[in-house]
DNA sequence: GAGGTTATCTGACTAAAGTCAGACGTTGTG
DNA sequence: CACAACGTCTGACTTTAGTCAGATAACCTC
């Protein structure tokens, strides 16, 4: 769609000149506009060290080790050694930080407050729903999906997220049966927003069969993620990555409490199959074969 | 909605994170960021002054003239006196700068295309009509209403294209009846963005009557502005107007074949009335009494 | 046509942002 | 335990961005 691209340039235009203007919260506050977007974005953490930092606002490393000088200096922040990593250092907010941090919030909180004030209620909701979904699409459009290791700490959270939901829908409740030990042949794929997981699936080649269907496992979206069409593109990448291993087709199992499941693998085009395992969960089974090149970026 | 705001708010982070590198596609042209900005500022207008640039990017006019002469060393702009106004300076491109101004404008529409790819064309239906949505509220809430003089050429340009309209949409056409003659007593109140009229009110004395009744007229939006509430915000502000001048009473013509106008008026407290005039194009007398206090930012 | 205003420009700055190389200690690997 | 890789820091820059005080010419008003 064409037209996508030029309304997101118009919006890109509308919002520079008109929202952009949030940042300026940022300023009049005797301190460089770098700055007090990196004492906010340390305050809006739990706890975070320089590197995430680094990451996340794009920064030369220099250039952060510098300002974080300047902030404690101003007795704003403290950093100390992470204790699990001796390179690291742990950066987190002063009490006097946390008021300079609240500051910002506020005058931030402000800003936004005095824009939307023109709106009536009615239109106010109808910018929220917009942005809302705006926000989500462009989130899930901009998520990388990237192969990790089995044992991989972002896979760990995806699967035991994915486990505590299992537990909590299924009306006898779920249980992994013991502590994690990665299958051979295993490939996790997550999509990681913010160094944390909000989407998971596994592949594996099915044990003791053809050599030509893989199993497709641990699909799992994060709640605040679904309805932005990432289950869908998690399963297209699986499929091509069966693909490009020489499988012919893929199977999987699900709950039928998992009703958004099935309707996913059923508009991706998988078909009702029977019992294919033993998996005490288990109550459908679905096949697709691998024929057709479909793509994923 | 205190929702909104937050809504608000996080999109803000998700914009600037993931669509604010949109800006990026005006580095690595071997320019600086600002004067790629001043570039493409320049070759998205018919023809521009030196002073428009620097209203609407916000900048020192040191600042300007300093990378306009940069521009011109590389041979992409040009300046000539204004024919109008010996002070002012027409820029614009020439044809290199139409070539540099190509491609920042591929390389920004490139990103943009890139973005929205992993979409589906579903998902990038309802991005784009969300982001409209959104691009349209966010433009109506930020749009400053002024008065200005009767003969103000704003208003004059909102009243020649509010004529046209009705020309346009009245079955026998629409004749204002020889040249405009700004009316004592009457005041224009306009909404604009970037210099452009989008909405238009005006207000005065009812003639020959009892000095506590003003009429309003000329009420008009731009059909691309409409939705949003813009019509009723100016209706609410000439009311205030009306009722700081001591008016308590407010009355209207309009004509049956301008239905939205209708519903706003009866959304906004109007009563119809019988003909309070011999204006041979209404068909509809609407009054309201300025009792209660109302607000209007 | 005198006097104030407006639009643009130059010179002379300061502050902020960003870059790069290298030092130093910590950690993981073979 | 040697060695490469990593995370952080300092020093020594360069580039951008932005500011302010005039100078100059054109315009507007009375």
């Amino acid at each position: 769609m064409s037209t996508t691209i030029a309304v997101l340039r118009g919006f890109n235009r509308t919002y520079t000149q008109r929202i952009g203007v949030l940042d300026e919260s940022f300023l009049g506050t005797g301190r460089a506009l770098a700055v007090s977007r990196l004492l906010f974005e340390i305050g809006s953490r739990h706890h975070t060290t320089v590197r995430d930092l680094r990451e996340q606002l794009g920064l030369d490393s220099g250039h952060v080790a510098r300002m974080l000088r300047s902030l404690e200096g101003e007795g704003l922040v403290e950093t100390a050694p992470d204790p699990d990593d001796g390179r690291r250092r742990l950066v987190r907010l002063t009490q006097d930080g946390r008021k300079a941090w609240r500051e910002l919030d506020e005058r931030s909180e402000a800003l936004a407050a005095q824009l939307v004030d023109p709106l009536t209620t009615r239109q106010q909701e109808r910018l929220a729903e917009a942005l809302a979904t705006a926000d989500l699409l462009v989130r899930a459009a901009t998520v990388q999906l990237r192969e990790v290791a089995p044992g991989d700490p972002v896979a760990r959270e995806a699967t035991a997220r994915y486990f505590d939901e299992l537990d909590e829908r299924f009306p006898a409740g779920f249980d992994p049966g013991g502590p994690e030990e990665p299958q051979p042949g295993t490939t996790s794929v997550v999509a990681t927003s913010d160094g944390r997981p909000v989407a998971h699936g596994g592949l594996r080649p099915l044990p003791d069969l053809d050599h030509v269907t893989a199993e497709v496992k641990r699909m799992w979206v994060d709640p605040g993620w679904r309805g932005a069409g990432l289950g869908a593109r998690m399963l297209r990448h699986l499929e091509a990555l069966a693909r490009d291993r020489g499988f012919t087709r893929v199977v999987l199992d699900t709950n039928d409490s998992l009703l958004e499941a099935i309707a996913l693998y059923e508009r991706a085009g998988y078909r009702r199959i029977g019992r294919y395992n033993d998996n005490p969960y288990a109550r459908a089974w679905f096949e697709k074969g691998l024929g057709q090149i479909q793509t994923e970026g």
